[in-house]
DNA sequence: CTGTTACCGTAACATCCGTTCCGAATGGAG
DNA sequence: CTCCATTCGGAACGGATGTTACGGTAACAG
């Protein structure tokens, strides 16, 4: 039984080898060699616990969905209103230390290995489209008041910024610091009229 | 003389036909052969017009913000006012359609092979900071009274957006069609106060 | 017309890739 | 202990890659 608790622990481990060679050596670089020994064995390995190089992108990438799913989830459980879960979950989608950093290097660099594999590409929209309805759910419950269209135009709005900005500070750390992406997304929740200052009353905080 | 004039013709031919692999086949099949077969010549060419498949990659980089650049300034140029070249610069900056889809792909693959390039890496940083200084200088001129801390602020949060957009739809055009792109610009313009309705009054439009 | 030079297609090279396959360990069952 | 199934290291294979070197060819000077 320990067998397939085995089996699926390698198969962690060899996805999180794909994150380390993915952020540190970029997709040029990917090879089952390189993950290989990233996670300390041999190509061998690789191959009997996955059919094919496409599988393990495709497993390394499901792993890293599930893993930031989870970490938004305690984050929005933990929140103690609506405006603090929408702002904590969107906090986190930046580059703002070196974990975030990495995590938006390998989650671009899955994005271009996914304009040659298709199924890369489809588990890519399903995880952008969960994300999205996500922040839209959350921004719904930030601002009960707005119409489900103003909803929808903010919270893309919202997860464009975040990604863009991740996107950014990941390939250029020094120009783009943590205070400035925190600063950009306040001076954007504010000016849509999402801070917790006003936190209850909706868009009422200029009347 | 016509000797330099093809020399560069080549060069352009070639870059060009980087962009059109990296767009159509990722950055996995970016290989000099692939780009030699959509230039319509052979492997012998392409090295001896670059001296390896490094240089051939920073010269369609730098080809690329050359030409993005010159489009910017055109609709930077014809615009009426500040707050309309504003918003014609970063709506050009968005995947509205096929041409400005590709770009969004072809820019996205650059980033992800400059993850070991160090030339590259800093040609993007370069051209970022060109980009994000634009911005911050269209938005300066759009609100003439804000300081210059909410200045890059604000710009920070533009370009951001715009860059994450682009991403997003280039991966899933279905999903973020062109209107709600336009939409959340328009919104979020609205938001911070720099829509035309308001031009010339900076932010006094709401009281 | 002849010789020279620059240009570029072609073929080769060493290397690296994904994948396959074989055999040596390992560990549990009888 | 023996036997067998499973697991995995490691070598090997066909193919692709970046790069180099050679050879032909076209254009231009004299």
């Amino acid at each position: 039984m320990s067998r397939t608790a085995d089996r699926s622990a390698q198969g962690e481990t060899l996805s999180r080898a794909v994150w380390s060679v993915l952020a540190e050596q970029g997709l040029e670089r990917l090879t089952v060699r390189a993950v290989a020994a990233a996670a300390g064995c041999t190509t061998g390995l690789v191959m009997h616990r996955f059919p094919n190089r496409q599988a393990l992108l495709l497993h390394a990438r499901e792993l890293l969905h599930r893993v930031t799913r989870a970490r938004v989830e305690a984050l929005e459980a933990e929140a103690g209103s609506p405006r603090a879960a929408l702002r904590a979950v969107l906090l986190q989608g930046m580059a703002l230390d070196e974990q975030t950093r990495q995590e938006a290097i390998v989650w671009m660099g899955f994005l271009a290995a996914a304009v040659t594999d298709d199924e890369l590409i489809a588990e890519h929209r399903r995880n952008n489209r969960a994300w999205r309805e996500r922040v839209e759910r959350l921004t719904a419950a930030a601002a009960p008041e707005w119409t489900a269209g103003r909803v929808a135009t903010v919270a893309l709005a919202l997860i464009a910024m975040t990604e863009g900005v991740a996107v950014y500070a990941a390939a250029d750390p020094a120009a783009f610091p943590p205070a400035d992406q925190e600063r950009m997304l306040d001076a954007t929740l504010t000016a849509h009229g999402l801070d917790a200052a006003g936190e209850g009353d909706g868009e009422q905080r200029r009347s």
